[in-house]
Formats: C-alpha cells, sequence, structure tokens
RNA sequence: GCCCGGGUGGCGGAAUUGGUAGACGCAGCAGACUCAAAAUCUGCCAUUCGCAAGGAUGUGCUGGUUCGAUUCCAGUCCCGGGCACCA
C-alpha cells in the first residue's frame, strides 16, 4: 500500500466540508482561543507561496488548540474593496464585482486545496453590502461622536451639543449657540466629530483629470503618462487618530506585539514633550500687527477694553476662536477657492490674524481685509460690533471691507472684481508701510521654535526655519532676497522623493534677519534649511550646534560661531546629545543637570510669558475619503452645505452601478457622475468612497457574529470571543491598519460595542518570502571607452519565454527600473545547470552564442574589438510579487507534493518570522520522510504492518532503563509542543523527522506508540495524520481527538555522557551518574586518560562541574 | 542621515537560561539492491595538517568580560526591511 497523497487528500478535504468539520459555534461553555490572519485582497494573480506562510502558521495553531480543548474562531474572508479591481474596470470595463468575485473563488479553492481548517460559514467580504451597511454604520457612529478631552474617550455629539445649549462653549455663551445658524453651528460640531470633513491637500493631475495616490506620482509627474502633478486642496473626510495618541501609546503596553512592531507605532504616533518658545527679531519688538504667519505672543492688546470675547490675545486663545468661528460656510469656500487660486492677482490668506481679530481672508501685501458675512450680521449688536472692528484694524493701516454670503453666492467673479478694483486702488496710497521688506526688517515679527530641549536655550546660536514658512517672505533683507530666492527655487525643485531617497548634503540660505534669545539677549542669525519642515512642530526650529548632530554640521558648514553650554562634554570635533551634563554657559541654569534643567526653562519660559510647555504628535489625522468608485459610498448627503447623515434605517447605501469608472468633473469620483444617484431630494449625496482600511478596521468583530442582522456584533458574543488572542501577518501593515484598526476599537469601546479596547492580544509577523529573479543586462560597449550604458534588459525567472515584448528605446533606457518580459508558456529560455540560453531569446537579442555562469553570463566573444555589446545575467532576491514575474504559485506543487507536505516545507524554510528566499530544492526531503512515516503502518507490498502489541521494553545501547520507543514518543511529545507554543514550527518539523527516523531504525510499529504521534502531527498535516488515524480502526473526529499527554517519567535518565573540557575545549567525554557530587565527579575525572595526558603530572587549577551540562578543567 | 532586523558549512537552517557549534533537511561523494532505472537502504560530508592516532583553525571583523561566548558588553564592516531629516 503506497501513500497515494493525492487521493487521501482529495476524500479527507470533501469529507471534511461535507461533515461541516470546521464549524464554529458560539458555544459559550468551551474555553475560546481566536486565531486570525490578516485578509487577503483578492487580486487577480492568486495566490503565490508567500501567502499561505502565514495562513498555514495559523493553521497549525489552531489546530493545535483544538486539540488541546478550546474553541477556536479560524476565519477567514475577504479585504474585497480596492484599486486593482478598479482599474482593472477602467481598462476592461469589466465589473470589479464580477472580477472580484471570480477572484475570491480562485483564491478559496486554492486555499481549500492546501487543507486550511477555515470556517467559511463566517466568510466576510468587504465589498459585500451586507458587510459595508456595517462599516457605514460605524461612520455613523464616528461621525455622530466627539472626542471629550476631559474624559478621554469617545462620546455622542449630542451630549456635546446639549452642553453648548445649555452652558455654551469656550467661546460662547449658551444663548448665542442657540441664535447661531444651523449651518454655523454644524461648522463648529464638524470641528469635534471623529470622522470630519474639511480642507486637505490631494495629488491633483490635471491632465488625468483625477486625484492620485502618492505612489502614483514620480517625480512631481504621474507615473501613468508623465503629467504634471499638483497639490490641490478639496474636500475630504478625516478621522479624528490623533485624539487617541496617547490612548494609541498606553494601549502598546498592553500587547504582546514585537518590540520593533511597538517601535514603528511609537514612531508613527511621535510623541514629544517640550516647550514652544518665541524669538522676537531685532531691532526689537515693535507691537504694530502680526503681519507674520506667526504672530507673537504679545500681552492683551485691547485698548478699549471692549469685545474682549471677539479679540484674541494669545496662540490657545486664537486657535479656538479659529476652532469655534466654524469651518467655511459655503460662501467663504466659495470666495478663497477664488482668492487663493490668485484670481485677483495678490495672496491671500484665510481666518489670519490681524491685530488680535481674525480676518477672513487678508491680504498682507496690500493691507486689505475682506469679511464675509452671515446672516447674523444684520443684528445691531454685531453690526456695533463689526465697526468697531473696522475701526481698529483701519487705525492700524488696513482696509475693510465686506460682502455678504448671498453677494458671494450669486456671483464671486462680480466679488473678484470689485475687490481687484479695491485692491489696485491701495497700490498707490498710504499703505506702504504694511509693506514688510520695505519696513525695517521684521519689525515686530518673532519666530516661535519648538523644541524637545529647552535646557538648551543658552546654546542657540542660529534658527532655522523652514523654506516654506510663510515668515521667511517678511524678513528676508534687501540684500539676502536673491540668495533666499535661489534656494527657494532649489528647494522647489526638489521631489519628496529627492529629498527622502538622497542623503543629503547641507544646504541652506541665511534670510538677514536676526532674533535676539530671551535669555541673554543674544542676537542670533535666522536661516532657512530644507532639513527644517514646515509640518512638524512650528516650522522653526532653534539650533544647538553643540548638542545637536545636524545643527552642528550646518554651522560647521556656514561657519556660523558655536557656544558650547556643555563645557567638557563638547570636544569641538561632534556635537554631543547628552543630557547628562551639567549646564555652563546658561545663565540661571548654570550648575544644573540638563535632565533637570528642562523642566526649570519650560517653567521659566512661561513665567515670562515668551513659550509654553508643548507636547507634539508627528501622526496626523487619517484622510479617510478616496476619490474612487470601488469602496463604500459615504451615508452622507450634503444639505446647503451642511453633511446630513442618513438615518441607520436606510443602510446600506449601496454603491450604484456606473457605466464609466473615470473620475467625475473637477476631481471627483466616478460616483459623481450618476446625475440621479447624486441629486436627491435631500441634497447632493457624497461622491467619494470611503479608503480600504474602512473594511479591514473593525473585520475581525464580523466574523465573531457575521449573520446578525441586527447589530455589526452582538455584545454577548463579542463579550466571549474577545480580543483576537493571535492575528498573524506582515510587516507592511505595521502602522497603517494596526492602527487604525486599533482607534476603531477604542471608539467601539468608548461607545459601549464592545468591551474591550485592544483588537488583537498577539501579534506575530510572518517573514517575507521573496523570490529569485534573473536578470538579463544588455551593455552597450564603445570601444576605447569601456561600458557605456547597463540597461535591464529582462528579467528571466523559471525559463519561460513570452512574445509580447516590446523593445522600445523608451523602456530600454530606464536605467535602474527593471524591465520584465513574460515568457513563453513552456521554453526554457535560461538552463541554468547547462548554461545555455535557448534560441527564442537569443534570436530576440540578436546573438547566438551565449554561455550562461549562474550568476553571470558572458557572450562568449565577449569585448572583443567587433562587439558593439555584450549581455550578462546576475541573480537578486527580491521581494516576491506579481509585478516581478517571481512568484510560485503553491497550486503546482500541492499537485506534485501534496498539501502536506507543502504545509510542512513551508514550515521547514526557517522562523515564521524571518525572510527567506524560496526554493523548492528541499521539498523531497519532507515529501521523504511522510513516506517513511507511512511505512511505518503499511509495507507497499504486504500491506498494514502496524501491530497492536505492547512497547517492548528492549534496551537500546547506552543503558536507558526505560523502553526505547517509549521515549521517543513522549520526547518528541514534549518538544512538539514546546516548539508549538512558541512559533518554532520549522524545529517541529524536524523533530517529527527525528522521531519517524528513530522509530524506524528501532522497526517500531506499534499501535501505541504511532497513535499518539498521528495526533501530535495532525496540526501539521492533516490530512495524512487523518487518513492514518481512520486506518488504525478509529472512529470519529481526529479534529478532537486529546492532545497525547506527555509522561515525564519516560524521559528520567540516570546517567548522562558528560564533555570534559580542559581549558574551554572538548577534549574527552565521561559517562556519570547525574546526582554525581563535585568530590567523586573530580576523582573520576582526574583518572580519565586523556585529563592525565593533559595535565601531565601536574595538578589541576580547578575543576568545573555543571551539574546536568559539562565539566571543564582548567589547566 | 535615522530606526528596526540579520550575518553560523556548498545551500535552507539548529543550538530555548553563557556550557559538546553545525541538529534536521537539501545538494554532493562512495556503496548495497537492480539487467537497468526509479524507489529504498548504509556510510562519508566545516576548513586545514596528518597514513593514522591526534592536532590547529572556525559562528562577518577587532577587542573585552568569563573556567567557558554563536549567546553578554564596546567598537566596526556588510546585507535586508522601514522612514515623515520630527528638532
Amino acid at each position: 500500500m503506497e501513500y497515494n497523497f493525492r487521493e487521501i487528500e482529495q476524500k479527507w478535504q470533501q469529507q471534511w466540508k461535507e461533515t461541516d468539520a470546521y464549524k464554529v459555534d458560539n458555544n459559550f461553555d468551551k474555553p475560546k482561543y481566536y486565531v486570525l490572519d490578516m485578509f487577503p485582497y483578492p487580486s487577480g494573480a492568486g495566490l503565490h507561496v508567500g501567502h499561505p506562510l502565514g495562513y498555514i502558521a495559523s493553521d497549525i495553531f489552531s489546530r493545535y488548540k483544538r486539540l488541546k480543548g478550546f474553541n477556536v474562531l479560524h476565519p477567514m474572508g475577504f479585504d474585497s474593496f480596492g484599486l486593482p479591481a478598479e482599474q482593472y474596470a477602467l481598462e476592461t470595463g469589466q465589473h470589479p464585482a464580477e472580477t472580484t468575485k471570480k477572484n475570491i473563488a480562485t483564491f478559496k479553492s486554492q486555499l481549500d486545496k492546501i487543507g486550511f481548517c477555515y470556517d467559511w460559514s463566517r466568510e466576510v467580504q468587504t465589498s459585500d453590502p451586507n458587510y459595508y451597511k456595517w462599516t457605514q454604520k460605524i461612520f455613523l457612529d464616528l461621525f455622530n461622536s466627539y472626542f471629550c478631552n476631559t474624559c478621554k474617550m469617545a462620546k455622542p455629539i449630542s451630549e456635546l451639543v446639549k452642553k453648548y445649549e445649555t452652558r455654551g462653549g469656550s467661546t460662547f455663551t449658551a444663548d448665542e449657540w442657540n441664535s447661531y445658524s444651523k449651518a454655523r453651528q454644524e461648522d463648529i460640531l464638524m470641528k469635534r466629530r471623529l470622522a470630519y470633513s474639511s480642507f486637505g491637500e490631494v495629488n491633483w493631475c490635471e491632465a488625468l483629470g483625477t486625484v492620485l495616490a502618492n505612489d502614483e506620482v514620480v517625480n512631481g509627474v504621474s507615473e501613468r503618462g508623465g503629467h504634471p502633478v499638483v497639490k490641490k486642496k478639496m474636500r475630504q473626510w478625516y478621522l479624528r487618530i490623533t485624539a487617541y495618541a496617547d490612548r494609541l501609546l498606553e494601549g502598546l503596553e498592553t500587547v504582546d506585539f514585537s518590540e520593533s512592531m511597538k517601535e514603528m507605532q511609537r514612531n508613527w504616533i511621535g510623541r514629544s514633550e517640550g516647550a514652544e518658545v518665541e524669538f522676537h527679531l531685532t531691532p526689537g519688538p515693535s507691537p504694530t500687527s502680526w503681519r507674520g504667519g506667526e504672530q507673537p505672543m504679545k500681552p492683551a492688546a485691547s485698548s478699549s477694553g471692549l469685545y474682549p470675547k471677539y479679540k484674541v490675545n494669545d496662540r490657545v486663545q486664537f486657535e479656538n476662536a479659529r476652532i469655534n468661528r466654524g469651518a467655511s460656510t459655503e460662501a467663504e469656500a466659495l470666495l478663497w477657492e477664488q482668492l487663493r487660486n490668485n484670481k485677483v492677482g495678490y495672496k491671500f490668506r484665510r481666518q489670519h490674524p490681524v491685530e488680535g481679530f481674525i480676518a477672513d481672508f487678508a491680504c498682507l501685501q496690500k493691507g486689505l481685509i475682506v469679511e464675509a458675512d452671515g446672516g447674523y450680521h444684520e443684528t445691531p449688536e454685531q453690526k456695533e460690533y463689526d465697526e468697531y472692528r473696522t475701526k481698529e484694524l483701519e487705525a492700524v493701516g488696513f482696509k475693510v471691507i465686506r460682502f455678504t454670503n448671498e453677494e458671494i453666492i450669486s456671483n464671486v467673479y462680480n466679488v473678484c472684481n470689485k475687490i481687484k478694483e479695491i485692491i489696485s486702488n491701495i497700490t498707490a496710497t498710504k499703505h506702504q508701510s504694511a509693506s514688510p521688506l520695505s519696513n525695517s526688517v521684521g519689525e515686530g515679527l518673532g519666530v516661535r521654535c519648538y523644541t524637545t530641549r529647552p535646557d538648551t536655550i543658552f546654546g542657540v546660536d542660529f534658527l532655522v526655519v523652514a523654506p516654506e514658512h510663510e515668515i521667511v517672505q517678511q524678513i528676508t533683507t534687501e540684500a539676502q532676497k536673491e540668495e533666499i530666492e535661489k534656494y527657494l527655487a532649489y528647494v522647489k525643485s526638489r521631489s519628496d522623493r529627492e529629498r527622502q531617497a538622497e542623503v543629503k548634503s547641507i544646504t541652506g540660505a541665511f534670510t538677514g534677519a536676526y532674533a535676539i534669545n530671551p535669555f541673554n539677549g543674544a542676537e542670533i542669525p535666522i536661516w532657512i534649511s530644507e532639513y527644517v519642515l514646515a509640518g512638524y512642530g512650528t516650522g522653526a526650529i532653534m539650533a544647538v550646534p553643540c548638542g545637536d548632530e545636524r545643527d552642528f554640521k550646518f554651522a560647521r558648514h556656514f561657519n556660523i560661531p558655536i557656544t558650547n553650554i556643555i563645557g567638557e562634554h563638547y570636544n569641538g570635533k561632534e556635537a554631543n546629545p547628552t543630557k547628562d551634563a551639567v549646564l555652563q554657559n546658561s545663565g540661571f541654569l548654570n550648575g544644573l543637570l540638563m535632565k533637570d534643567a528642562i523642566g526649570v526653562a519650560i517653567n521659566k519660559i512661561e513665567e515670562l510669558g515668551i513659550g509654553k510647555r508643548k507636547v507634539n504628535y508627528k501622526m496626523r489625522d487619517a484622510g479617510f475619503s478616496r476619490q474612487r468608485y470601488w469602496g463604500e459610498p459615504f451615508p452622507i448627503i450634503w444639505k446647503d452645505g451642511v453633511a446630513t447623515p442618513l438615518d441607520e434605517s436606510r443602510l446600506p447605501l449601496e454603491l450604484p452601478h456606473v457605466e464609466k469608472y473615470g473620475p467625475g468633473p473637477e476631481g471627483e469620483g466616478p460616483l459623481a457622475n450618476i446625475e440621479d444617484w447624486v441629486n436627491t431630494p435631500e441634497g447632493r449625496r457624497e461622491t467619494s468612497t470611503m479608503p480600504g482600511y474602512a473594511g479591514s478596521s473593525w473585520y475581525f468583530l464580523r466574523y465573531m457574529d457575521p449573520h446578525n442582522n441586527q447589530a455589526f456584533v452582538d455584545r454577548k458574543v463579542s463579550d466571549y470571543w474577545n480580543s483576537v488572542d493571535l492575528y498573524i501577518g506582515g510587516t507592511e501593515h505595521a502602522v497603517g491598519h494596526l492602527l487604525y484598526s486599533r482607534m476603531w476599537t477604542k471608539v467601539l469601546y468608548d461607545l459601549g460595542y464592545i468591551g474591550f479596547e485592544e483588537p488583537f492580544k498577539k501579534l506575530l509577523n510572518q517573514g517575507m518570502i521573496t523570490g529569485k529573479s534573473y536578470f538579463i543586462h544588455l551593455v552597450n560597449c564603445q570601444r576605447n571607452n569601456s561600458t557605456e550604458n547597463v540597461h535591464i534588459f529582462c528579467s528571466i525567472n523559471k525559463g519561460i519565454f513570452i512574445d509580447n515584448i516590446e523593445i522600445n528605446s523608451e523602456t530600454f533606457h530606464s536605467k535602474g527600473s527593471s524591465v520584465h518580459f513574460r515568457l513563453k508558456n513552456g521554453h526554457n529560455v535560461v538552463d541554468f545547470k547547462n548554461r545555455i540560453i535557448e534560441k527564442d531569446l537569443l534570436e530576440i537579442l540578436g546573438t547566438d552564442n551565449l554561455v550562461v555562469d549562474e550568476y553571470k553570463v558572458l557572450w562568449e566573444n565577449d569585448l572583443t574589438e567587433t562587439s558593439e555589446r555584450f549581455i550578462y545575467c546576475e541573480m537578486d532576491i527580491e521581494k516576491m510579487s506579481k509585478s516581478k514575474f517571481n512568484t510560485d504559485n503553491p497550486d503546482e506543487l500541492v499537485y506534485q507534493y501534496g498539501a502536506d507536505t507543502f504545509r510542512m516545507y513551508e514550515m521547514f524554510l526557517g522562523p515564521v518570522e524571518q525572510s527567506k528566499p524560496w526554493d523548492t530544492k528541499g521539498i523531497e526531503g519532507v515529501h521523504r520522510f511522510l513516506r517513511k512515516l507511512w511505512r511505518l503502518f503499511f509495507d507497499e507490498i504486504k500491506g498494514p504492518i502496524w501491530t497492536s502489541s505492547a512497547p517492548s521494553p528492549l534496551e537500546r545501547a547506552g543503558g536507558e532503563a526505560s523502553p526505547a520507543e517509549l521515549k521517543v514518543l513522549h520526547k518528541t511529545i514534549k518538544k512538539i509542543e514546546d516548539d508549538t507554543e512558541r512559533f518554532s514550527f520549522n524545529t517541529a518539523v524536524s523533530t517529527f523527522m527525528i522521531a519517524v527516523n528513530e522509530l524506524a531504525d528501532l522497526k517500531c510499529n506499534k499501535r501505541e506508540i504511532l497513535e499518539p504521534l498521528v495526533v501530535l502531527l495532525t496540526p501539521y498535516a492533516p490530512h495524512i495524520s487523518a487518513e492514518l488515524w481512520k486506518q488504525l480502526g478509529n472512529e470519529g473526529s481526529l479534529l478532537d481527538a486529546p492532545f497525547p499527554k506527555l509522561e515525564e517519567k519516560y524521559l528520567v535518565e540516570s546517567n548522562k555522557e558528560y564533555p570534559i573540557s580542559i581549558n574551554g575545549k572538548v577534549r574527552s567525554s565521561i559517562n556519570l551518574s547525574l546526582d554525581a557530587k563535585q568530590p567523586e565527579v573530580e576523582k573520576l575525572v582526574l583518572q580519565n586518560e586523556v585529563v592525565q595526558k593533559w595535565l601531565e603530572g601536574n595538578a589541576p587549577k580547578k575543576i568545573i562541574y555543571v551539574p546536568n551540562k559539562m565539566i571543564n578543567v582548567v589547566i
């Protein structure tokens, strides 16, 4: 009887299916265990060998836990919304729903062939309306919640509304709130919602009429077609994940993720504590106006004392006021669209602080303020205030004009023309003084810097401002103007990609302006440099070259004198970022340890009113809308500029069918093209869709209760299954998916839907399986000029050739980016063993002699006088991916060797967490092992040979006391249990091999030994185990068989062969009783011949005896 | 530049707490069985010197701690992955 794996595997897979063997009940009596794989995006390419790595690991662990008596939830589903299906639709016209359905079917059949124990009755698909109904519902919950800063949790926004109605907000009273228009109230609320709408920048490609992802933009142009891409402000949805920054950080302490994974999340959140410090510019602060982008924190400036509530005197008040003034009304948005696009010819700023007021729109260059007034400006009180405001602003040299919302909405172009007219009149008149460049440099301006090291403030030698910073234009002196402009042009010419990729050289430019160190009055120069980012902190830093490496290099490069505040800790050759030095040259901080000085400095800064303590995060709110088709539609209708949620009873809001998948007008998504869908009696529907992570942020909850029509998950059910106990997936989701999912879980917890706030207890990261790519390079050669160009010509993997090759000069010359050619089926292009490249390719290459070395091919006539080019091959290890043509499809291997072999081989490759190159070389060995196992039960000719005789007390050489067969078994039980628990699946596989080898040596065919072994093997090789179990005459399911019990008594040994080392090198060995004592051991060791030889008659210095380990003789 | 991993035979890897480095498998070599092949089985297999016994060297490199280091410490080189130059 042969091991007929094909028959066996098919039989059992069918049986499992028919008996619903993997169906999991919500049986609350049993202890639960939840094992989850990151669900795949069902790409058209199907599964490749990299996919199953994690799935096999999770499958082994699930089956193991089931044998151990747990109720194991091990579901699978599909992350089936996404761009590739949409792009495919664009190209072929096939509806994404259709391709997705097809792809999922392929995936499922491939997965089933590997024998995974998924409970398919719990399958979820994110693109299924029955699923995304709940995604939309959770979105509405996010929309209808706010983050309470006092209790640090999400609460229904209705509570906030109630509070505003009865007690008012921080900048308005209850009465005022109640008098506000609906639109204004909604604007204010929008600033607090967890899912909110706001304006944000997107990559806009005019030529394609669409918004592009970062990946799709290369060097400032679109990847497809090379069209220019610009930043465009568009209305977007966001998730207020920043509100959860601290909780996301704290939560990391409670989960079992790898340290590097936690570190990545911490870095992404990027919490830092420090201070913002204001540096005034020379020749000294002169409080005329806040013309700069960053206003100085000057003392309260309300001359009259009137209307203080509308005045903003410091940054905090200002921010609050800005928030509470509400987002732009429709009119404001309309006008802003015009102004920001330079329709009147001058730069305007929106919601800009001027002289303690917030101007709707301000043109600083011309000193013009434009206000857009809503209906409430009709009240007498408001009129009075407006007049006061106008007067104050005019007093400092601004002209103020007002338009009503109606004026703007009815004809925005008219309004623009009016502004233009007024502005042209101002030019000639008095407003010269408002032009910063003609003024004495930067008078009255200040630069706010964020620093984590306020203790080093006496060591500040210069300030560096981000080139994009608004203040740059205002502080640059005439003399430096040219240099700054030149530098700005340089920065602009550098794409983000470039800035990241290159090892940056030190660049920068001096503005000509100086600031004053508030503590010692030192005049410090202000520079700009690309190493300071506009988007982080305040966009300006105080540079302390003796303590910061980049500041140091900058100072050295531009010859800026360096102040030493840490004495001998600074050697003048490099910066020392220590916090343990005692400060010198530091005024009131002298003599303090830097660590301790941080707090002291911040206190002083706050006391002097020149800054404040500040916690900064790198993380931004998460963009939540996409101008795409294949995603969840937002259950939102815009009514008069107000986002109105659909009632839950109307969910799901199904994705309508579209005729074409191209973008809608004005960069909107394809949905905008469907007029009768977009326009409803209630208003206009939101036309963007949700991003991929919407559905994947909560899918682990739906598996628990996938058919529930009343809730996304029943509370009792989620209380039972609770967090995922083991989550397996790749590191590429380290920040994105895992952070979003953690945030959603926290929100759902806050709102009382679930009883736990971390989704995943333990995370296991599977390593990448890399593929080998073979490249053929074609090198153009010029005589006497060595090589001219190296062009990657094609990638060959597994030697198949294809025809649709287009060799054009464009692809040919794209140096560095590999041009991959698919290879025609069945044609061996490269036979690396025989080192000959096949004819087909040679014809295309126009040569007929190509000799291949394993990694390098040289054309035979190499660089002869007559050759114009030569070709060579090389191998590279890359991430396995369809686009690289280096994938291996598991189907083939499963067919050839069987699922059990495939499963064990993938595990045998190496540790799950480590990335490793894919190679099928070793699969034979694993297959041989399974056949050898089979032969313990069956002989090819004789048939069954297993026996029911009891394990013999037969003893092996060496005098072990326990029966060898039982010892093998229990040794194996122990090791398998151990290895499985610590996810060391590769060593578990070798343990099985050792066990089978040893039992074969012992000629052991005894059921009492073999049967427990079969149970042990079940998680790893379920098919063969099931078959053997059945063949042994067992009824019932092996899947729920009890896990073999370890009996330590078979492992106890009385003696051990101890290695004897002499001075740490093993020279001999000795068999000793395990309970031997030191004196006795010493005596025996000294009698040993080898030891005596090495001692040469001398007495040993010392004999180290470590029981159960070794003996070391020191001479 | 920064952060996180990782460097062990021809190859994938093992050594779980500082205690016999190279388990297990692949490839290779020699042999048995066979007309032959496949399958299977047996033996050898880090490098080096040696007929052998037995030495020497050896876990990227240089040092250190220790009776003893792949393991701990310091420095350094290389490879892989990530990144938002994060003040």
